[in-house]
DNA sequence: GTAATCCCTACTAAATTGATAGGATTAATA
DNA sequence: TATTAATCCTATCAATTTAGTAGGGATTAC
């Protein structure tokens, strides 16, 4: 199941890069549009921006904003930050990599094998998908 | 994350498929070789037996054994079984179809648009992955 | 009838999720 | 400079899920 957290903060994103680069989004009107609880959107944002993906401005007519163009934001980075490895065992994820305890050899684990093609299909997904295409309404 | 019910039995399946379908296999010998708490993957085959991937027999030199053979089993079946539906939010849910709360209107959502497409390439690999895949040896 | 095996229900500890609470810090502006 | 409106930060918490454990009942081979 995908999490509160990232479904909100893919609607947060979106939501930031339909309004267009002018000017800063507040937590506030994106909690309130999206039906979003704003203390935990917060706390999401924050993240989104200690990862690189969004930047801010504190203080009065403050916000949050693209540190780069939609279309630059890959899904792959997004989901990373929001919801952690891509695959679904450490032992084929590509950046958080670990040995399982149990399997003595990876290549005659079954879990594994089928693992890395789920993790090389869902990839593909995300690393060809930007926010731009989940910003535009077709 | 996969969870440790739905890796303990992918295993257990390969280990049955592997061992041939001439005798049954009981689940403390799975166990042992797999390194499976015995309860737990009782359970677990219990659930797999439930749900029309394996078959059991009773008492002394009893066991479960596969119901079909093993290129007949698909991925996307015992994946259900073990770890759910396929898809990561309910709203593109194929067999467990749920309309979200918050979303007026799925067509305009991107968290929708972007699972849609996860949803459709796991269901590829799940698809084209029988049992038979999981338990050869290359 | 005894041993081995599956079957079933109930319980539980630990981790994760989805928040909430309260305030500190920063910046615009009157 | 005081006020207001924002982000920023830490701590806490209830509910749910996960990963088991415990104990015994039912069935079958020998």
């Amino acid at each position: 199941m995908l999490s509160k957290k990232t479904k909100y903060g893919l609607k947060a994103l979106t939501f930031i890069a339909r309004n267009g680069d002018d000017v800063p989004v507040q937590v506030g009107v994106i909690a309130k549009s999206e039906q979003i609880p704003q203390k935990f959107l917060e706390s999401i944002l924050l993240t989104l921006r200690k990862s690189g993906v969004l930047a801010s401005k504190k203080g009065k007519h403050g916000g949050y904003y693209l540190r780069s163009e939609p279309s630059e934001i890959k899904m792959t980075d997004v989901m990373r930050v929001l919801e952690g490895p891509i695959a679904m065992v450490p032992c084929v994820s590509l950046n958080y990599y670990e040995k399982c305890d149990d399997c003595p050899d990876e290549t005659l684990c079954s879990v594994h094998k089928l693992m890395i093609e789920v993790r090389d299909s869902t990839l593909n997904v995300f690393r060809n998908t930007t926010l731009a295409d989940l910003s535009s309404v077709d």
